[in-house]
DNA sequence: GCGGAAATGTACATAAGTGTCAATAATAAA
DNA sequence: TTTATTATTGACACTTATGTACATTTCCGC
């Protein structure tokens, strides 16, 4: 019979092991992912991993697979989400950029890290990468640019925050809003309404001064 | 005495284990930097590695002087060299872009996922960071705009390429010089002449169809 | 050719990781 | 309470890495 075992009284399941994996990952690359720490982390033998998962690889596997079906996903939708004007377009890309739930940027940079010493991953980036920009890349079109231009706005708009994200800075929210309406017009060309990036601000609760 | 002592007629060498830690740095990432294996490429003894180097740490830290010196240095001096028009200007730091020897883009890439699992080395590309997005801004204040203004555009011009890095694509020269124009015109907010994007081309090699 | 510095190699001690297996404990279901 | 399933563990065998001690080779100047 189907159930739903969330809690079953164990102290380990792949699920946490997979969680313990993830934050390894984030905070000190692929090559910490190791059964042992990760043992250690969560107070458990190190061979009742093997339980759960066949192996490193298995683990592994499963890491990319949450990534794959995390960052891009919601990237693709909300450059096809309804807006009126190519600047709003925009702002709805941009709610990625500040909202974790929508787009794991610490985890897209270990995984683009990861993809430095293995070819599947740097496939699987490859991958994500054409997708994210030729969806951008409609977006632009949607709003009458030509296929050319349209592209190279799309990089330009995509690349910057990967850029961002492989900075690593950890600036707030205020810093990184202010600059918003600067980006929304070297990216569209045109200055954003007010009342779009008052909706823009007031959807991710912050208030300008 | 100081002497030129660049061929001892020695197999093995400081210069050597560093060149090898460099291929194996950009190839795998810092994980892959050891010395038995770096040792099996050169097809060396091992130990002998402590003969140039204390300890492993000691090569990791010359690999770092190594990019340090590099790619900023090189960045810094092609925003500030002579130009008449902000599109020259920018010209100048696209250079960076399309030529190995003013900036190496792998290098730059491995030592900013190497920063994931190393605060020292985190806190070095932060700085290099800094250094060069201020350098950038000084570029577009001397084509007269404000210091707000200038910033952004010189984070969008840096973060753009610094996403490139990251995306590890591998185009080639003709489709990457093809979207130069569509760049300049976006970054600078100015269409640049056709004359300095002749001059662009012919110094890198380059025939547009 | 000889002695010493420069470079290399062999042997050893240690650490951290992998995965298998058989024994055992904890829980859910009967 | 018994039983089957699910999870946990320690012992074992193996691999790859680190660094030290000491012996050995190679080259250069004298």
């Amino acid at each position: 019979m189907e159930q739903a075992m969330t809690d079953t009284g164990w102290r380990g399941s792949q699920e946490g092991w997979l969680e313990a994996a993830y934050d390894s990952l984030l905070e000190s690359g692929v090559d910490s992912v190791k059964i042992l720490p990760l043992a250690k982390r969560l107070n458990l033998s190190r061979t009742s991993f093997y339980w759960f998962f066949k192996d490193r690889e298995e683990l592994l596997s499963a890491l990319v697979a949450r990534w794959r079906e995390k960052n891009t996903g919601n990237l693709v939708k909300q450059s096809e989400a309804y807006a009126e004007s190519l600047a709003e377009a925009m702002l709805n890309v941009f709610d990625c950029w500040v909202n974790k739930d929508l787009f794991d940027s610490q985890f897209e940079f270990a995984v683009r890290s990861w993809a430095l010493q293995s070819p599947e991953i740097l496939a699987e980036v490859h991958e994500a990468d054409q997708a994210r920009m030729e969806a951008l890349g409609r977006m632009f079109m949607r709003f009458g640019y030509d296929a050319g231009p349209a592209d190279v706005r799309a990089r330009t708009t995509y690349l910057v925050q990967i850029g961002y994200i492989s900075m690593q800075s950890k600036e707030d929210l205020a810093l990184r809003m202010k600059r918003i309406p600067e980006y929304i017009a070297i990216y569209t060309g045109q200055t954003p309404q007010q009342r779009e990036l008052d909706r823009f601000f007031a959807r991710h609760g912050y208030k300008p001064e």
